[in-house]
DNA sequence: TTTATTTACGCAATCGTTCCCGGAAAAATC
DNA sequence: GATTTTTCCGGGAACGATTGCGTAAATAAA
C-alpha cells in the first residue's frame, strides 16, 4: 500500500517555481512577493501538503522525540507519570516514545540500544529492578546523550534526577502503623539494587528505631522481580506468616508489591487488618474499593513526569554542555484508610 | 548539549575510502575485499557507529514506526492491548508511538494530525467516546493511509477491524445475572456513538428478552464521557437508585464504568451484592481484591493488540492496495465471582 | 602475448528540505 | 540618463545513507 505525500517539489513543478522559492513562500519569508506566496499557499492546501518531518530531522539533526523507559505501563504509578511526561512533551512539540523493560535487564538494554539508534533526542528512564550493570547507560551518558532519571535513580551517573522523598514516605507509613499500635512490622520490598529500595527500607528502619524497636533482617523480604512474579511475593508473605512471633503488620514498598501482598494474604486466608495490617506505596485508583481498606503512600506521579520532562527538554535544548545537575525531591502523601476497625485502636 | 553521532563519512575519511565503500563494507557486500571490510568494521566499532535511522527513513520512504491512539493508558484493557501491540511491533522491528485521546474528540483530531504529520507508517486506533465526526479519519484513509481499528470500531471505513464479540459478552453477563435470580437489571453504558455501546446494549437487551423481560429505556444510562467523569457515572447510579421499583442489578459495559459504578454505590452506601448486584466489562487485575466480589466480562486484550498489529503490518507491507478487509472477532470470557452469597441464590 | 573476466573500489544521484549565494529586473536615487 | 538600491527568485550544496554505473587493476582464459 503505497501512500505518497506531496512534496515541495510537486508544488514547484506545478507552479514553475524553484523549490527554494516554494520553501520560502511556505515559511512566509520576506523575500517572496505576496502574489507568489498566495499562489504557493493555495496549491499547497490543494495538495494537502505537509512538510516531511523526517527530512527536517535529517537537516536539523534532531528528531523531536524523546524516549521513555519504564518497567510496566500497566502500573498506575507509571501510567500517571507518562501522562505527566506527555503533557509537557506535547506542549513543547515533542513526540513521546514509550518502552517497557518488564523488569528485565536484557529487555532494558535492548530497548536502550533500540531507542538510542532510533534517533531520539533524549531519554527518561526509571531503571528495571534487575539493573545492576550500568555500562550501557554510562556509555550513552558519557557520549553526551541527554538522560534524566526519575523514580528509580542511578546515583553513579551525573545528570538530572527526579524522585520522591522515599525515606520520608516510608517513615511516615511505618510511623502510621506504629501509631496504630502495631509492633512487629515486616517489610516486603523490591530488588536491593534499586535506589528506592534502599531509601524506603531506611525510612522504615528509622521509624522502628524511633519507637525503640530494632529492625529484624528476617522481617525484611527482598523481591528481586519487584512483584512482577506473584510467586515471589507469595513466598515472602508465607515466610513471614511462619515467623515465630508472627508480624502484626506488613509495609510494602511498591504498587505491585502492595497488591501482590494483598493477593497472597487473601489466598492464605489471613484477614486484613484483623490478623495483619497492611500499608504500602501505591498509586492505584482502586485502593478505596479494595476489600481491605488500607493506608497507602501516594506519589505525585503526574508531577514527577512533568518535572522530569522539563529537565530533559532543558538539557536537550541547552546550547552548551550542562555541568551542574538538579536532583528534585517531591513529597509523598499518606492516604489513610477511611475507617480503622475499633478493635485495633489503642492496641498497645 | 550537542551530541554528534559518528557517520559513514567519518569512517571514510579516517580510512581514506569513499562512503560507498564503507557503506558496502558495513552491509557485507561481496564486492568489498575481506581486508577492507575488517578495517571498516573495526573502525566503526571504535567510533561506536550506528546508521542514522532518519537518513534511512528518508531514502526508504518509511519511518518504521506505527501510531496507536487509545483513550487512556491508565486503563487495564488498553495497557494490556498495548503490550500485545508492542510485542508484535518489536518482533518486526517497528517502533510504537502511543497517544491518548482522553476521550476528547478535539484531542483525538490533534493527535491524529500530529501522528500523520510525524511520518508514521500506519495507525491503530480505538476511537474516543466523543468521536462523531469522521471526516479526518476518512480523509486519511482515502488518502491510502494504512489504518486498523480495534475495540471501538468505525463501521463506515473499509479496513481491517479487530474486536470482541460484544453482543455475546454482554449477553452472557446479563444471562448470568438473570440466572442468579435478578429480574430488574439496569445498564450503565458508554456514549451512544460507539460501536461497542450499540453491540453491548443489544446483547443485554437480547438476554432480557430471552427471559421474557422487556428492556426499559429508563434503565439504560448512557455516559457520554465513558466514565472519565465520575460525576456522570454517579449521576447515572443515583437516578437508577431512585427509580420506582429499584433495579436489583446493574450491568456496566466498560472498565471505567464498572469501577466508577462501584465507587458511586459505595459512596451512596448501597451494598453489593446485598442490595444490588453488579456485573460488567473489566480487565482490571484487581477485581478479585475488591470489597465486593463481582463477575466480570474479560476481553482478550493482549491478543487483540497482537492481531490488530499483525493486520496493520500486513497492510503496510503489502505491495499493492489491499481491497478486501478482515474483521476479526475474538471471544470474551466470563469470570464469575468466587463466591456468591447464599441469600442471593434462588431468589426467583 | 592478447583478450576476456573478475575483483574492488569511486562517482554521483537520490530522498525532502533549508539556506547561503548570486543575479536579473524593477524601483529609487542622484 | 546613469547609478545605486530593493525586490524577488533560482542554483546548488548540505544533512546521512544507499546503489546503479563506470573503471582501473588484477587475474584468468585463449
Amino acid at each position: 500500500m503505497k501512500y505518497k505525500a506531496a512534496t515541495i517539489k510537486d508544488i514547484a513543478q506545478a507552479l514553475h517555481l524553484s523549490t527554494s522559492t516554494v520553501s520560502r513562500a511556505l515559511r512566509d519569508s520576506h523575500e517572496i512577493s505576496a502574489a507568489t506566496k498566495q499562489l504557493v499557499l493555495d496549491h499547497a492546501a490543494k495538495l494537502n501538503y505537509h512538510p516531511n518531518p523526517i527530512a527536517l530531522s535529517l537537516k536539523e539533526k534532531k528528531s523531536g522525540s524523546i524516549g521513555v523507559i519504564v518497567s510496566e505501563i500497566a502500573n498506575s504509578f507509571f501510567s500517571q507519570t507518562i501522562n505527566g511526561i506527555e503533557s509537557v512533551a506535547n506542549e513543547k512539540g515533542y513526540t513521546v516514545i514509550i518502552s517497557q523493560s518488564h523488569e528485565s535487564f536484557e529487555k532494558e538494554v535492548r530497548t536502550l540500544h533500540y531507542l538510542a539508534s532510533r534517533s531520539i533526542d533524549g531519554l527518561l528512564i526509571s531503571v528495571s529492578s534487575a539493573t545492576k550493570d550500568l555500562t550501557q547507560l554510562k556509555a550513552l551518558h558519557q557520549y553526551g546523550f541527554p538522560i534524566v532519571f526519575f523514580d528509580r535513580i542511578v546515583e553513579d551517573i551525573a545528570t538530572h534526577k527526579v524522585m520522591v522523598d522515599n525515606f520520608q514516605g516510608a517513615y511516615n507509613a511505618t510511623m502510621h502503623l506504629l501509631a496504630e499500635g502495631y509492633q512487629r512490622i515486616a517489610c516486603i520490598t523490591n530488588s536491593a539494587h534499586l535506589s528506592i529500595t534502599r531509601e524506603r527500607v531506611a525510612g522504615y528502619v528509622a521509624a522502628l528505631e524511633k519507637h525503640g524497636i530494632s529492625s529484624h533482617p528476617s522481617l525484611i523480604k527482598y523481591c528481586f522481580h519487584g512483584g512482577m512474579l506473584l510467586d515471589e511475593v507469595t513466598a515472602a508473605v508465607n515466610q513471614l506468616m511462619k515467623a515465630k512471633p508472627r508480624p502484626d503488620a506488613i509495609f510494602t514498598t511498591s504498587d505491585k508489591l502492595t497488591t501482590g501482598c494483598m493477593r497472597a494474604l487473601k489466598k492464605a486466608g489471613v484477614a486484613i487488618p484483623g490478623e495483619i495490617a497492611l500499608t504500602g506505596f501505591s498509586n492505584s485508583e482502586l485502593i478505596e474499593l479494595l476489600h481491605a481498606p488500607i493506608t497507602v503512600v501516594r506519589q505525585p506521579a503526574f508531577e514527577m513526569g512533568r518535572v522530569a520532562t522539563e529537565l530533559l527538554l532543558q538539557l536537550i535544548e541547552s546550547k552548551r554542555p550542562v555541568k551542574d545537575f538538579d536532583t528534585r525531591i517531591l513529597q509523598t502523601e499518606l492516604i489513610t484508610a477511611p475507617e480503622v476497625p475499633a478493635k485495633k485502636k489503642g492496641r498497645k
